[in-house]
DNA sequence: ATTGGGACCTGCTCGC
DNA sequence: TGCGAGCAGGTCCCAA
């Protein structure tokens, strides 16, 4: 579910509620098949054991990370699957269906993450001395960051054989796209997806550059999108409103805004691509 | 070493 | 109405 514009919603929204805050209590509910949410962590005990009582310093995002800074050196990272979200409720509100992580936080309540497909993970990763970041998952450059620029972007599609679509998605190269701005960026920039990342022009890399950009951007303004299935939304409960900007994702048969062609639908890499057939070349 | 395909999960929608 | 197939915002793992 969530990219880039979600989570940064999700922190945004988060951020004045829990800086500060201590965290009281852990509560992973049992799973018939074991908690999926640590697989990656090697114990249930430890986790709950180093979480509780920990005062929460700030919340970043890194990708499609969520990183809660702990008073000690770690740092609680959460990303949020295809499924997840991540809601602030009142103290004695019951934790909705397929709660899979409870942190009830004193003075703010519980921080429930709710996950049905369980594609979501936790995990505590412990800052090394002297570092500042952490990037544990080796991702690429953040799209809105100085950092990140159209020789950055160019640079890397020229060595990847693959489709732009699939590269794109590919977190090594820029860090936070998924399935909806990956098509958005394209659309904007006219690209088809299934062109070789390697063969774009320097002007089309430019235009790829601009429309990853400005895409993220409004997402943000927005709150991110709520799709057809309405299951994302931010930290309160609140639907984003970016869907109505969307030119082609989840638009196939309707007509291009630009043009008026039928949006088409292409699988690569397992996704499915939406696009504009006559705009993006 | 890349890269493409399947696996991981559950719920929902659509067509027969 | 019922049922199975296919689909879904993500990432990892493994075989070519």
């Amino acid at each position: 579910m969530p990219e880039l514009p979600e989570v940064e919603t999700i922190k945004r929204g988060l951020l004045p509620r829990l800086r500060g805050k201590v965290i009281r209590r852990v509560i992973i509910p049992d799973d018939s098949r074991g908690s999926r949410l640590l697989r990656r962590y090697p114990s249930k005990r430890s986790f709950i054991r180093k979480l509780t009582g920990r005062r929460i310093i700030t919340l970043k995002r890194r990708a499609k990370y969520l990183l809660l800074h702990l008073d000690t050196n770690e740092i609680l990272i959460i990303h949020l699957g295809m499924s997840g979200q991540l809601l602030l409720l009142p103290d004695r509100s019951v934790a909705p269906p397929y709660t899979r992580l409870i942190l009830k936080i004193a003075a703010a309540g519980r921080l429930c993450l709710i996950d049905p497909r369980k594609f979501g993970e936790v995990y505590l990763f412990s800052k090394k001395e002297g570092h500042t970041t952490i990037d544990p998952f080796s991702l690429g450059p953040e799209p809105l960051l100085k950092s990140f620029t159209p020789e950055v972007l160019g640079r890397s599609l020229k060595k990847s054989r693959s489709v732009i679509k699939t590269v794109l998605l590919d977190q090594k190269i820029v860090a936070g796209l998924g399935n909806i701005y990956t098509d958005e960026a394209l659309f904007r920039a006219g690209i088809h997806p299934r062109r070789r990342s390697s063969g774009l022009t320097g002007r089309e890399i430019e235009r790829l550059f601009q429309g990853i950009r400005e895409v993220l951007r409004e997402a943000i303004n927005l709150h991110g999108t709520t799709a057809a299935d309405r299951r994302y939304v931010d930290s309160k409960g609140e639907p984003g409103r970016f869907q109505a900007r969307l030119n082609v994702y989840q638009r196939k048969g309707e007509r291009c805004p630009r043009c008026g062609a039928i949006i088409e639908t292409v699988k690569l890499g397992g996704r499915t691509a939406h696009f504009c057939p006559h705009c993006q070349k």
